[in-house]
DNA sequence: AAAGAGATAGAACGTTCGGTCTACCCGGAC
DNA sequence: GTCCGGGTAGACCGAACGTTCTATCTCTTT
């Protein structure tokens, strides 16, 4: 009941999967959850119902992660908008540097999961609405004379500094970013 | 030995491979490529040595048709660096817009092959280089100030386009994508 | 003490994976 | 005609896949 308990396999499950479904892809084995878990095999289907549902739920963890983090990131960064957009950037610089950044998780989600039928694509869809929403709210508050269209792009420069974060080293696509997102924000009116 | 000569098993499993990789990924098993191309199972490990062989292929020749296809749109768009750089967003936009159109199939393979080792991995390095290069050049022609800088933001611009339309249907981040990349354009000096 | 829920270990299922192998077939060169 | 290289067809391999199953163990609750 106390929050110090050592964690379930629910949870043991939870945080393997989400480690090793981000550095492996979602195609790992479940052998290999298994293992990593210290799970036994029966669990999983007794908690996630098999690996699609696991896998949507480790996404759904994720997506709720990262969305604080988003509002953390403004929230550190104050009360003025343009300074709370432009602080997403300066995350994005430092979770690229992280030595085990692998590009987004998501696109790498959709990308991999054919069936468009797999749960994990509504959720991958669900988190890009919320995150639409964030900046788009924040673009409001500024003032800017096009909210919709500014968002398209602010959201166009993310994806691509995570895309170009995985597949271009040596380079500095954050502060790229940063560059254009404040040429964006400067034509708010 | 005529250019009208039916096409081989070679051939037959490469353009198999190069469309059912890019719509199912490079996951897609052995068993649905022979079947696609109607070559015998022999056939593929005689002519690349194995799946992995076939994959790295089917990415060097994708990146050939794609370089091809920057070069031809350039070309297509006249003399002036400006107007050859912008064509590049309008002919993503007609990309993007193609109905079976999923996303950067380098993007997606350098997620989906998980082992670093792979072959194909230095075929998408490659790629990214050629197109750098070839970006930039037209940037020194422009006689853009930061020629480097510039190049590394509309590369970011071109994998943002990509990725958004992979994941944001109803958007145009193409569109977008260009009205950036006009700024940048603009700072040239 | 007894019971029951929840976890464990692990065998086993059928399928698919990538890869190897044998056997046959066909067309052009000798 | 004979040979032979390149192709096809398909059986077969061990391994891994996701899933289901039984059996045992260990708590917590009563």
């Amino acid at each position: 009941m106390s929050s110090r308990t050592a964690p379930g396999p629910r949870e043991r499950l939870l945080d393997a999967a989400q480690k090793l479904t981000y550095s492996h892809g979602v195609g790992v084995g479940v052998d290999t959850l298994l293992k990593a878990a210290n799970v036994a095999r029966r669990s999983l289907y007794e908690h996630f119902d098999g690996k699609d549902g696991l896998i949507a739920e480790v996404l759904r963890r994720s997506t709720a992660e990262d969305e604080a983090r988003y509002e953390e990131t403004m929230r550190a960064a104050g009360d003025d908008p343009r300074e709370r957009l432009l602080a997403i950037f300066d995350k994005l610089g430092e979770i690229i540097a992280e030595p085990d950044f692998r590009g987004c998780r998501y696109l790498a989600a959709d990308l991999a999961l054919a069936d468009p039928d797999h749960p994990g694509h509504a959720v991958t869809r669900d988190y890009r609405k919320r995150v639409h929403r964030l900046i788009e709210h924040e673009l409001v508050a500024l003032g800017h004379r096009k909210p919709a269209r500014a968002a398209e792009q602010l959201l166009l420069l993310i994806d691509g500094t995570l895309a170009a974060g995985a597949t271009r080293p040596g380079t500095d696509p954050a502060a790229s970013a940063r560059e254009l997102a404040e040429h964006i924000l400067d034509a708010a009116g």
